[in-house]
RNA sequence: CGGGGCGUGGCGCAGCCAGGUAGCGCACCUGCAUGGGGCGUAGGAGGUCGGUGGUUCGAAUCCACUCGCCCCGACCA
């Protein structure tokens, strides 16, 4: 390809909306267009690289033994009322209504059309085992759409189900993806790790994650790395604490902490360690509401929480309306002393003493509180989230845990009988009964994939892709293209050398100053870019710049093509 | 859903408070010049100021409604 018949729909500026670097880095390089909220537009550039991960993918699939199909987008309620899932689902499914009036849905996942075509294909153990995938736009209609391609509403997934006899095989399935993701990202070039996940709503018996790892990401992810353990923050059972409490030294005192809203504040205010306050969370409860108590410098762990029979699964925060109805207070000052929900407390908590928490009065809240003298000791439960040097719960010598921010770009799942029970999916087994499948299912997110791995390789030029996702592998930067013959027929031929070869290449020929098309090609991050212009010409010769390394070279022209192959990663 | 912010040529922004000729930079087009890191120079084209309604002699600017986009959100409950 030449530029000249490309649309390099390059940006020198950056967009205002565009906050993580892939994001902007997609824009600027002219790979995406933003067309509504988390709905996006894939230009040339762009689409190049997300083929490069369909086919990595689709590869790795096939060879694993699965087969492609593909699914409707649009989806009739009728499947989904049979799963049950149009009332579980929520506003996050997109509901339309055809010309009759009839209910239908974008879909946000396949198991339920995917399961209806089995259920009516598959007859017998013999046709079994089954592993069918496609890779496909979704729909997921995200409360907050962000961070550009990473989470927008319409995305592309490959998605693919298991379907086996027994449990056995389908752990077997299961073993059998697990290595074909782990391929795949080896693949793609990424710095990835495969993490212990929650199972969530779908129940199922285990699941893992795979993450890449940065910064920007959405997920906290705990290593052990003695024990090489990774796992999702929010799975990770702690256990109560050996120690037991310390006796109280302190009474019980109501202090006035006029404005104070956070813990912050209030460790402020009071000089005192977040360590040394509570926070209390009321959350809708089965029957009325409930408090949660963490250490004012612990989260609550969602899952946890709604793991409690007492606390309504999904997990919902009381509203400030009921609050100051039922508890009689606003937000900032609540606390467990003289509470009058019922009271759930984490571990660490049940440990403390002489803490400071809220009075359940405006801008005052209680030093020096202590269990049992001061209040009863309430229902003890592990609420918090896993940290940063906690210990690592399958440790025996303090091996501690280290978090890390990971974005999740893959996920595989158990999940056992839950659809074919649901949606009456059997076969026979080997003694002639009829036995309802068990099911996996399996997820690679493809289009956040490409945002990041630029979040992973990148720098203040642009993007630096990983030659397995490059747009382009070569770039020929033609220095006086328009102005020098010797340039032009230089610069063409070997484009035509490499294009023979089979290389992926692109001659930059645009009529721009050489500033503009070194910068370009570096947006865009193409991996290597050989140089030709006069002054190299003369010496039969040309350079070569490797965009991941930095590194320059002049290379005479008989050996170009060698020397170039011996610097491709694959 | 709650809170905050923003909609003005393709992109980035100013103008709005104090109503009166719509402006700047980049990109674009035409010359000249230049040619190894987003040059220089001369000229030019392009916007019913998100939409609707109102106030006014007059609205990008004031008011109301509306649509869209972005950010933040247990941190405390």
């Amino acid at each position: 390809m030449r530029t000249s018949n490309f649309l390099l729909a390059t940006l020198k500026e950056t967009p205002a909306d565009a906050e993580v670097v892939s994001h902007r880095l997609m824009l600027r390089a002219g790979m995406v267009r933003q067309l509504a909220s988390g709905i996006y537009s894939w230009l040339p550039c762009g689409l190049r690289v997300l083929k490069k991960v369909e086919a990595i993918v689709r590869q790795e699939m096939d060879k694993a033994g699965a087969l492609e199909l593909l699914l409707p987008g649009v989806q009739p309620a009728e499947l989904w009322q049979e799963s049950g899932r149009w009332k579980d689902y929520g506003p996050e499914l997109l509901r339309l209504k055809d010309r009759h009036q009839r209910d239908f849905c974008l879909g946000p996942t396949h198991e339920e059309v995917i399961t209806s075509i089995v259920k009516n294909e598959i007859r017998s153990y013999r046709q079994l085992p089954l592993n069918l995938y496609q890779i496909q736009t979704k729909f997921r209609d995200e409360v907050r759409p962000r961070f550009g391609i990473m989470r927008g509403r319409e995305f592309i997934m490959k998605d693919a189900y298991s379907f086996d006899v027994s449990e056995q095989d389908s752990r077997h399935a299961y073993d059998k993806m697990y290595r074909a993701y782990e391929r795949i990202f080896d693949r793609l070039g990424l710095d990835y790790s495969a993490v212990e996940a929650d199972t969530g709503s779908i129940g199922g018996s285990f699941s893992h994650e795979f993450h890449v790892l940065a910064d920007s990401g959405e997920d906290k992810i705990a290593f052990c790395k003695a024990l090489n353990f990774a796992a999702n923050v929010e799975t990770i059972a702690l256990p109560a604490p050996q120690h037991g409490r310390a006796a109280p030294a302190q009474s019980m005192e109501m202090v006035e902490t006029p404005g104070v809203k956070t813990i912050e504040q209030l460790c402020k205010m009071l000089a005192v360690p977040a360590s040394k306050t509570v926070k209390t969370l009321v959350v809708k409860g089965t029957q009325g509401l409930t408090a949660m108590v963490v250490r004012g410098d612990h989260e609550l762990n969602a899952v946890k929480a709604e793991a409690l029979d007492s606390v309504s699964s999904p997990i919902r925060f009381a509203t400030s309306k009921e609050i100051k109805e039922i508890i009689g207070t606003e937000t900032g000052s609540i606390g467990p002393v003289g509470m009058n929900i019922p009271i759930v407390i984490d571990h660490t908590v049940a440990l403390m003493s002489d803490f400071v928490c809220g009075a359940n009065q405006a801008d005052r809240h209680f030093t020096g509180v202590n269990w049992d003298r001061d209040l009863p000791l309430a229902k003890v439960a592990d609420l918090r989230q896993a940290e940063d040097g906690d210990l690592c719960p399958g440790g025996e010598k303090g091996e501690t845990l280290t978090v890390r921010r990971g974005i999740e770009v893959g996920h595989v799942f158990q999940l056992g009988r839950k659809y074919s029970r649901a949606m009456n999916a059997f076969c026979t087994n080997d003694e002639g009964e009829k036995t309802l499948l068990f099911m996996g299912c399996y997820g690679i997110g493809v289009s956040r994939i490409v945002a990041a791995a630029i979040e992973q390789n990148h720098d203040e030029r642009g993007i630096i892709w990983p030659e397995s996702l490059a747009p382009y592998k070569v770039c020929i930067v033609a220095i006086g293209y328009h102005r020098s013959e010797k340039v032009r027929q230089a610069s063409e031929a070997l484009y035509q050398q490499l294009d023979d070869s089979g290389i992926e290449v692109l001659l930059d020929n645009r009529n721009e100053r050489p500033g503009v098309l070194f910068s370009d090609m570096e947006l865009i991050g193409i991996p290597h870019r050989i140089t030709v212009g006069e002054k190299s010409l003369e010496k039969n010769e040309f350079e070569y710049y490797g965009r991941k390394t930095g590194e320059t070279q002049t290379i005479a022209a008989p050996d170009l093509l060698a020397v170039l192959k011996s610097k491709f990663e694959i």
